[in-house]
DNA sequence: GAATCTATTGTTAGCAC
DNA sequence: AGTGCTAACAATAGATT
C-alpha cells in the first residue's frame, strides 16, 4: 500500500515521445482532445471546423462540423492559393504562348506521359472531389476571356480534339475514317506547368493563425 | 480589496453563450487552444494535421502542420468523396449519353449559363487551387476510357471547339473566317450534372473519429 | 488494446490592459 | 482584436482492469 493510488498527471517533455506504445496512446487520446475542444469552441461560440489529422502511421482521421468536407470545400473556395492556379495558368500559357508554340509543348506532354502516370492517378482521384453543383467550372473562363484569349483557347480546344483522335488512332480504331478523314485538329487537353513545385510550407509546430 | 484578485475560471454551461462580446474573446481563446493542443500532439506523437475554423462571423483561420493545404490535399486525395464526381461525371455523362443527346444538353447548358455565372465563379476560384503538380488532371482519364467512351469524349471535345468557335462569332471577330470557313465543329465543355446537391452533413457538434 | 482511475499539470472565464 | 492575470475547472500520464 502506498499513500497515494496513482502517480496522477506526470509532466512531459515537449518532445517526441519515445517509447512506441505510449506514444500511440498519447496519440489516440490527445486526438480525442483536439476533437473535444474544437467541439466545445463550435457549441459555445459558433462558427465552423474542420480537422484533418494523419497518425504517425499515416493513417487519416478528421473531424468537422457541419462536416469536414463542406468546411474543406469552402476554406479551399475562399482561399485561392495564389498564382500557382490551374485555371490561372491556363489561360496564361495561352495569353502567352502562340499555337505553335503549344502545340511543341503539347508534344513534350505527350513524351511526359509516362513519367506522371501515377502522378495523375492522384490527380483523377482529386478531379472526383468535384462536386455536382462544380460543373462547367472549366467553361466559366470563357466568358471572362477576351479575343485574344479566347483564340488561344481555341487552338488549344482542337487540340483537345486532336489528342483524343491520336488515342482513338493508337486503339486502331477505325470510326473515324481510319486514320484519315478530316476534321481532326491539333489537340491538347492542357499545357504546360510547373516542374514540380515545391510544397509551401506554412506552419511549424510553433502555431500561430 | 476583495479576499481574491478575481474569480478564477467559472464553470459555463456547454451552449452558445449568450454576450456577444465574451463569445469572441472565447472563440479567439478557445482557437488558440486548439491550434496548441494539436501542435502539441503533432510535437509529441508525430503525425500531419490540418485545422480550417470559421468564426461565428465567417472569418476563416487556419493551422496546419507541415501546412493545412499540404495535409487538406493529402486527405482529399486519399478521400474521394464517391460518385458526386466531376470526372465521373463527365465520363458517365459521355458514356451514356448519345452524341445528339449531349448537343442537347448543351444547348440547355448555354440557356442557363446566366443562372449559373455566380456560381461559376466560385467554382473559377476553385479551379485556382489546382497545384503547377496538378496540371492535366483532366487528361488522365483519356487513358483510362474505352474506346466508346473516347468516342463521347471526342465528341464532346468537338462541342468545346463549337462553343468557343461561338464565343468568338459572338464577338464578332473574323479571325478563322468570319463565321463560316470549315473546321468548326459543335462543342461543349462540359455536360450535365446534377441540379445542386444538398451537402452532405457528417459529423454533429458531438464529435468521434 | 480500450476503458477506468486519480494525482497532477494544463487550460481558461472573468477581468483588466 | 489580442495579452496577462489568477483561481477554478478540465485534460491527461501513468497505472490498473
Amino acid at each position: 500500500m502506498e499513500g497515494k493510488q496513482t502517480r496522477g498527471r506526470q509532466k512531459i517533455e515537449m518532445k517526441r515521445i519515445e517509447n512506441e506504445e505510449d506514444l500511440l496512446v498519447s496519440f489516440s487520446k490527445r486526438r480525442s482532445g483536439v476533437y473535444k475542444k474544437a467541439s466545445e469552441m463550435i457549441t459555445l461560440c459558433g462558427g465552423e471546423v474542420g480537422i484533418v489529422v494523419f497518425s504517425p502511421s499515416g493513417k487519416p482521421f478528421s473531424y468537422g462540423h457541419p462536416s469536414v468536407d463542406n468546411v474543406i470545400n469552402r476554406f479551399l473556395d475562399q482561399n485561392p492559393p495564389e498564382n500557382d492556379d490551374y485555371t490561372i495558368q491556363f489561360m496564361e500559357a495561352h495569353r502567352q504562348t502562340r499555337i505553335s508554340e503549344a502545340i511543341e509543348q503539347y508534344n513534350e506532354l505527350i513524351n511526359q506521359l509516362e513519367d506522371v502516370q501515377e502522378r495523375q492517378k492522384s490527380l483523377l482521384r482529386k478531379a472526383r472531389r468535384r462536386r455536382n453543383r462544380e460543373h462547367l467550372w472549366w467553361s466559366a473562363p470563357l466568358d471572362e476571356l477576351g479575343v485574344d484569349e479566347l483564340k488561344q483557347v481555341y487552338a488549344s480546344s482542337a487540340e483537345l480534339h486532336m489528342t483524343i483522335s491520336n488515342h482513338l488512332k493508337e486503339r486502331s480504331t477505325d470510326i473515324f475514317g481510319a486514320s484519315s478523314s478530316g476534321s481532326v485538329q491539333q489537340t491538347n487537353p492542357n499545357f504546360y506547368a510547373n516542374p514540380s513545385g515545391t510544397g509551401s510550407y506554412a506552419f511549424p509546430p510553433g502555431y500561430g493563425h
